[in-house]
DNA sequence: CGGATCGAC
DNA sequence: CTATGTCGATCCG
C-alpha cells in the first residue's frame, strides 16, 4: 500500500465527516519483537492532519473529483448499453478469447527479481547503527523507500519526509546515495547475467530474467557446478570497513532467524539437510526453476548481504506478481499450467497487476470489479466501455497472458528533465531556469545522439496544478539553444497569459519528443556526409568563418533551367513523377526522388571535386543567382556567391506585417512585395489537404494571410544543426531571391549565418519573433505554418527542403554513410542506442521505467543541487 | 498534435 | 520553521 492510498482513505474519512478518536493502539499484535507500530486508522489520522488544508491536498481533492467525473461518465455510458449490444460484444470478445487461449505459451520460464527495500537495506547494511531503527531513505520532502520497521508506522515510499516524521518521530531519514546503490546493483546484475545474459534490468533494484535456456543446460551440469559456498566473512558480518554487519535486516512479521531463507517456500533447515552430503560451508542447488532462483537469491545475499524476492512464471506479468507474493526475502512460482495460472489470478486484486494503478482500480471498482476473475467475467462490458487497447489489456490480464520473452530495447520516444524548487515567480529566474533545463536536456540528448521535433514545457504552479505546453517544429532540435528557443517561447506565452500577475511555479520541466525515425536518420546521415567533409577532405566546402571549424557551403547546384525557382523545379519534378507516386505510405517518404536531378547533382558535385583536384577551370551554376560561373578556384566562386548573397539581401527584403511596422527591428513590408507574395500564395492554392503530405507543393493557404507577419530569418546557429542544413541554406537564399522571405537585418548577419554565440540572458536578439499566432506560408510546400517565431518556421522550411533534396541523394548507392562532427571530426554519431538505455516495451506486461541507473543518479543529484542555486535567487 | 492523465519506481 | 519527485507512455479531444 502506498502513501497515496493512505491519502485516499483519508479523503474518505474527511469527506464523510468521520469520527476521530478511536485510535487503536496496537503495538504488540503480530509483532513478536514487541515492535511498536501504528494501526491503519491512526496512520490515516496523522497523515490527514499533516496534509489537510495544504495546497497539495486541495489539488489532490480536485484530481479526485475529476476521476469521479470520469467514472460518472462511464456509468452513464454503461446505462445506455442494451442487452443486445452486450450479447454481441460477448460473442466477439469470446471469439478473441479463444484465439488468445490458443496462442497461450507456457514454455518459457521468466523470473522477476526484486531487491527488498533496496535503498534502505543498503543503508542499513553499511551503517549498523541503523539496524534496529526505523529508517527511510530520501529527504524531508520526499522519501524513496523505508525499511520494514518504519513501514509499521505507515512510513512508505513516495511519502514526504516531514509527514513520515509525524508518523514516526524516531524515524531516521538517510539521504539518497545513488552511487552506492548503483554499485550494489551492478554486483547483483553480474550474478543475474550468468543465468540470462539478456536479462532486463528495471531500475536499480529489479530485473526480469528468461531462464528457459539456462534450465535446459543446467540439466547436464555436474553437481559441483551447482555448489556454492557460504561467505563466512559476510555471514559473520564484517564488511570492508570492518564494521559489524547483520547478515540481514529484519523487522518483519517473519521472525529473524539464521537460516538461509526465511520464507515458506525457500530453503529451510531441513531443506538444507536434504541437500545431501556437502562440503563444509557449501550448498548444492538442484536443477528446477525454484532451485535456480534460490541459488540466485543465495548468491545475491552472499555477495551483497542483501535479500531479494523473486517470482517465477511463464510470462513477465505473472512473474512480477509472483515476486510480490512472498516479499520480503521470498519467492513464488506459478507452474506452467493453464489451471495454475488461473488459480493464481482467481482472487487476485486487480491493483496487484502491473499497469493497473490507482485510477484504473477505482474505475473498475465502480463496475464491481476488484479481482482478476471479475475482470474476466465483465469482459464484454469492458469491451464496450474502454478503448480497444485498454480492454484487450484487461483481457490479457484476466487470462494471465503476458510477454513470454524479454523484448529488445525499443527506441526511446522522449526525453525530459524537470525540477521542483521553492516558489519562483520572476520571469528572469524562470527563463534562466528554463535555459538550465534545456542545457541539461541537450546534454543528455547528445549523449544518445537524439534530436526531436517536439518540445514540451511543463509547469506546476504553487497550487500544484500542472500544465504542459508543447510546440513541434519541423526540423529536429537537440542543442541547448535550439531547445531553449522553443521552450522560452512557450514559457513566455504562459507568463503573458497570467500577466500582470507573476507566474508562480514550483516545478518546471522540459521534454523533447518526436525523435527521428531510423528512416529519417539515414537521410540525415547521408546528407551530412555529402555536405560535410572535414579537414583536408574539403570537397566543395568553404570556411564560413575562419575561426570556427564551421565549414559549410553550397555543395549542390541545381540543374538548369536556372530560370525557374527551386520550388518551381521541385513542383515540376513532382508533377513529372506524380504518376509513380504511391500515396504516402509512410511519413517522410512522400517524395520520389527525381533521378534526373540527382544524377545531375552527382555530376555537378564531381565537377567540384575535379576543380579541387585539378584546378581546371570549370563552369558552375551559382545556387543563388543561377548564372553559370566559371572559376578557377573555390575562393573565386565563393566570392561570387558572397556578392550574390549580399546583393540579394538588400532587395529581397520582404515583410508582411499587420499595422505594426513600428515593431523594433522589423522592417515594414513594401506593398509591392506584399502583393507579390500574396499572389504567389494564391497561385499555389489547391485542394490538397494540408498536412497530409509534407512535401506537397500545394496546400490551402487562404486563412489569415492578411495578418501574417515576418521577421528576420536566421539560420539555425548550431553547427550540428547546420551540418545537414547546407541545402537549406541554399534554399533559404533562394527563397530570398524569390522575395518570399523577409530579410535578415542584423549587420552581424549579413550573410545570413549567425556567427555569434548566444549569451546568457532571456532577451537574446538573434531572431525576431513573429507576433503570436502568426501564420506563415512555407514557400516550399505552401502549407500554412502556425508559428510564434521564425526559428521554428525556418526549421519547417529546412525540413521541407531537406526532404526533397536529401531523398534524391539518398537514392545514390555510393553515398558514404559516416557522419562527421564538425567540432570533433573523430567522433562518429551513430543513431544506435547504447546499452542500458530506456526503451518502450510495447507488449503488455513489461514496461520499463524511464531511466537507467546512471541517469537517475545524475538527475536526482542535479535536482538537489539546483534547489540551492535556485533558492539563492531569492537570497 | 497538444494536453492531460496514468503508472512505475 | 517549511515541506509531496521524476520519468515515459498513452489516451482523449
Amino acid at each position: 500500500m502506498s502513501s497515496r492510498s493512505a491519502m485516499d482513505d483519508m479523503k474518505k474519512v474527511a469527506n464523510s465527516s468521520c469520527n476521530d478518536g478511536l485510535l487503536l493502539r496496537m503495538g504488540l499484535n503480530d509483532n513478536k519483537a514487541g515492535m511498536q507500530g501504528l494501526d491503519k486508522e491512526k496512520i490515516n489520522k496523522i497523515i490527514m492532519e499533516a496534509t489537510k488544508g495544504s495546497k497539495f491536498y486541495e489539488n489532490e481533492l480536485k484530481k479526485d473529483q475529476q476521476v469521479n467525473q470520469r467514472i460518472e461518465k462511464m456509468m452513464q455510458l454503461k446505462e445506455k448499453i442494451t442487452a443486445q449490444q452486450l450479447l454481441k460484444a460477448q460473442l466477439q470478445v469470446d471469439k478473441l478469447v479463444m484465439e488468445l487461449e490458443q496462442s497461450r505459451n507456457l514454455g518459457s520460464t521468466i523470473v522477476h527479481i526484486d531487491m527488498d527495500a533496496f535503498y534502505a537495506a543498503v543503508e542499513m547494511r553499511d551503517n549498523p547503527e541503523l539496524k534496529e531503527k526505523p529508517i527511510a531513505v530520501g529527504s524531508m520532502s520526499m522519501l524513496s523507500t523505508s525499511n520494514y520497521h518504519a513501514r509499521r508506522f505507515g512510513v512508505r515510499a513516495a511519502m514526504p519526509g516531514f509527514i513520515a516524521k509525524r508518523l514516526c518521530p524516531h524515524l531516521t531519514i538517510v539521504p539518497l546515495n545513488f552511487e552506492k546503490y548503483g554499485k550494489v546493483s551492478k554486483e547483483v546484475r553480474e550474478i543475474l547475467a550468468e543465468y540470462d545474459p539478456n536479462f532486463m534490468p528495471m531500475g536499480l533494484d529489479e530485473a526480469y530474467l528468461n531462464i528457459t535456456e539456462h534450465l535446459e543446460e543446467r540439466l547436464n551440469w555436474p553437481e559441483d557446478r551447482r555448489r556454492f559456498f557460504f561467505n563466512t566473512e559476510s555471514t559473520t558480518g564484517v564488511d570492508e570497513d570492518g564494521m559489524n554487519m547483520p547478515a540481514k535486516f529484519n523487522e518483519d512479521e517473519v521472525s529473524s532467524s539464521p537460516v538461509l531463507f526465511e520464507d515458506n517456500t525457500s530453503l529451510m533447515d531441513d531443506d538444507l539437510q536434504q541437500r545431501g552430503p556437502s562440503v563444509e560451508n557449501s550448498v548444492v542447488f538442484g536443477t528446477s526453476a525454484e532451485e535456480v532462483v534460490k541459488e540466485i537469491r543465495f548468491r545475491i545475499e552472499q555477495k551483497t548481504q542483501l535479500t531479494a524476492s523473486a517470482g517465477i512464471a511463464p510470462n513477465t506479468m505473472l512473474a512480477k506478481m509472483c515476486s510480490d507474493r512472498n516479499k520480503p526475502n521470498g519467492q513464488y512460482r506459478i507452474s506452467p499450467e493453464r489451471q495454475a495460472v488461473l488459480d493464481f489470478l482467481k482472487d487476485l486484486p486487480i491493483r496487484k497487476v502491473p499497469g493497473i494503478g490507482k485510477v484504473t482500480e477505482k474505475m473498475l471498482k465502480a463496475l464491481g470489479i476488484v479481482t482478476c476473475s471479475e475482470l474476466y467475467q465483465q469482459r464484454a462490458l469492458l469491451s464496450l466501455l474502454f478503448s480497444e487497447v485498454s480492454w484487450r489489456n484487461f483481457l490479457d490480464i484476466s487470462l494471465g497472458l503476458g510477454s513470454t520473452h524479454l523484448e529488445k530495447d525499443g527506441e526511446r520516444k522522449s526525453m525530459s528533465t524537470e525540477r521542483t524548487f521553492s516558489e519562483i515567480n520572476t520571469a528572469e529566474d524562470q527563463y534562466s531556469l528554463c535555459r538550465e533545463l534545456c542545457r541539461d536536456l541537450a546534454q543528455e540528448l547528445q549523449k544518445e545522439g537524439l534530436k526531436g521535433k517536439t518540445v514540451t514545457l511543463k509547469l506546476k504552479n504553487v497550487n500544484f496544478e500542472v500544465k504542459t505546453r508543447a510546440s513541434t517544429v519541423l526540423s529536429s532540435v537537440s542543442t541547448e539553444e535550439e531547445i531553449f528557443t522553443v521552450a522560452k517561447d512557450l514559457l513566455g506565452t504562459e507568463i503573458d497569459s497570467v500577466a500582470p500577475h507573476p507566474l508562480r511555479i514550483r516545478l518546471m520541466g522540459v521534454r523533447v519528443s518526436g525523435f527521428l525515425t531510423e528512416e529519417e536518420k539515414k537521410y540525415q546521415q547521408k546528407s551530412i556526409t555529402s555536405f560535410l567533409k572535414s579537414g583536408k577532405e574539403i570537397g566543395f566546402l568553404r570556411l564560413q568563418t575562419s575561426e570556427k571549424s564551421n565549414q559549410e557551403y553550397f555543395t549542390k547546384n541545381l540543374e538548369a533551367p536556372h530560370r525557374g525557382s527551386f520550388f518551381d523545379q521541385k513542383r515540376a519534378a513532382r508533377q513529372l513523377n506524380s504518376g509513380n507516386i504511391s500515396p504516402n505510405k509512410s511519413k517522410g517518404k512522400q517524395l520520389i526522388p527525381d533521378d534526373k536531378s540527382s544524377a545531375n547533382f552527382v555530376e555537378e558535385t564531381k565537377k567540384v571535386t575535379d576543380l579541387q583536384n585539378s584546378s581546371v577551370c570549370t563552369v558552375f551554376t551559382c545556387p543563388v543567382c543561377f548564372e553559370k560561373q566559371s572559376s578557377n578556384s573555390l575562393e573565386e566562386l565563393n566570392r561570387h556567391i558572397d556578392e550574390c548573397l549580399s546583393g540579394m539581401c538588400l532587395k529581397d527584403t520582404v515583410e508582411i506585417s499587420k499595422n505594426d511596422s513600428s515593431r523594433e527591428n522589423t522592417p515594414s513590408f513594401p506593398p509591392q512585395f506584399k502583393n507579390e507574395y500574396v499572389d504567389k500564395c494564391q497561385k499555389n492554392k489547391t485542394h490538397q489537404l494540408a498536412g497530409t503530405d509534407q512535401s506537397a507543393i500545394i496546400s490551402d493557404s487562404s486563412a489569415n494571410n492578411s495578418t501574417e507577419k515576418f521577421g528576420q530569418i536566421i539560420p539555425d546557429k548550431s553547427p550540428r544543426e547546420r551540418q545537414p542544413g547546407n541545402l537549406s541554406d541554399i534554399a533559404r537564399n533562394m527563397c530570398m531571391k524569390q522575395c518570399l522571405f523577409p530579410k535578415r537585418i542584423s549587420e552581424d548577419n549579413e550573410d545570413g549565418f549567425d556567427k555569434t554565440e548566444h549569451t546568457e540572458g532571456t532577451s537574446s536578439s538573434c531572431f525576431f519573433e513573429a507576433k503570436e499566432d502568426s501564420v506563415l506560408v512555407c514557400p516550399v510546400c505552401n502549407s500554412e505554418q502556425k508559428t510564434t517565431n521564425l526559428v521554428s518556421f525556418n526549421r519547417h522550411v529546412d525540413v521541407c527542403l531537406n526532404k526533397g533534396l536529401i531523398q534524391e541523394l539518398a537514392e545514390k548507392e555510393d553515398f558514404p554513410t559516416k557522419i562527421y562532427n564538425v567540432e570533433n571530426s573523430n567522433r562518429v554519431f551513430s543513431g544506435g542506442l547504447s546499452k542500458g538505455q530506456q526503451y518502450t516495451n510495447p507488449s503488455q506486461g513489461t514496461k520499463r521505467s524511464g531511466v537507467t541507473a546512471s541517469q537517475s543518479v545524475s538527475k536526482k543529484a542535479k535536482s538537489s543541487n539546483s534547489k540551492h542555486t535556485i533558492e539563492m535567487f531569492f537570497k
